[in-house]
DNA sequence: ATTATTGTACTATAATACTAGTACAATAGT
DNA sequence: ACTATTGTACTAGTATTATAGTACAATAAT
């Protein structure tokens, strides 16, 4: 897996690694088990501070994402995190609905949104 | 003009506000003269500091989109400012990014926020 | 056991961004 | 002139972000 930070999107870089972790995992592209490149060769690779990568990773890994283990590595946690349906349709709903207001605000219909959608569906999948 | 502002977003209340007021001129739910709420009475409505309003007011009339006078109010430019495609879908993109990212935080995948958006788009208007 | 590799902890620091609080200044309306 | 309404300036506090440096701890490989 690739990562790239933009410096110039005003995002904080460890943001910008947890966010390309979840998506990745969210599409499959990362799977249970999967190992990430250790913290001090993405923080090369990135020519960013070592710090940097281990906070995004120790977040994570705090939320249950990855399971780090010293001397081996950071791998993608095995256990699908377990949400209650009701508590996932929920959140689903929410996160709908505040897309869509956001978006309307901007002045972008649904169906905008819904191609957005529909092209990041076809990237990620190798 | 209805303004929202997302506390969680990350992106900062003046910028929303600013973005905001450049789409809705850009697609013509704002037009050249229209006034925008006064300083104070945006930041009522958005629970947040007059400053920040003003902030937000003062770079765009830097810009020349706006124009404001004191005792009077703050209105829109009547040169009518276009919002390159381009940066249309920067933000749309910005938009779906950042609450997919939640999603994946759930363990919500792409396609399930798809298919909450596909049923709502049945239902009516958005 | 020893060594290399991995992640972790801690401190410090600098820079910046954001917001709030308060007081001020200009204009409109009367 | 007076007052209300409007935007503005100044100051300061708080949080965030990122980096650097150093030392430590656990595991794997040998």
């Amino acid at each position: 897996m690739r990562f790239v930070i933009d410096p110039k999107s005003g995002i904080p870089f460890y943001r910008q690694i947890i966010d390309q972790i979840q998506f990745a995992i969210g599409d499959s592209r990362l799977c249970g088990g999967d190992r990430l490149p250790t913290v001090r060769q993405l923080a090369v690779d990135l020519k960013i501070n070592p710090n940097t990568v281990a906070r995004a990773y120790q977040e994570l890994e705090i939320k249950g994402v990855l399971n780090t283990q010293m001397g081996t590595g950071t791998f993608i946690g095995n256990e699908k995190i377990e949400i209650p349906e009701l508590e996932r349709r929920r959140m689903l709903n929410q996160i709908c609905t505040e897309l869509l207001s956001r978006a309307a605000a901007y002045g972008l219909t649904l169906d905008e949104v819904r191609d957005a959608l529909a092209e990041r569906a076809g990237e990620g999948r190798a």
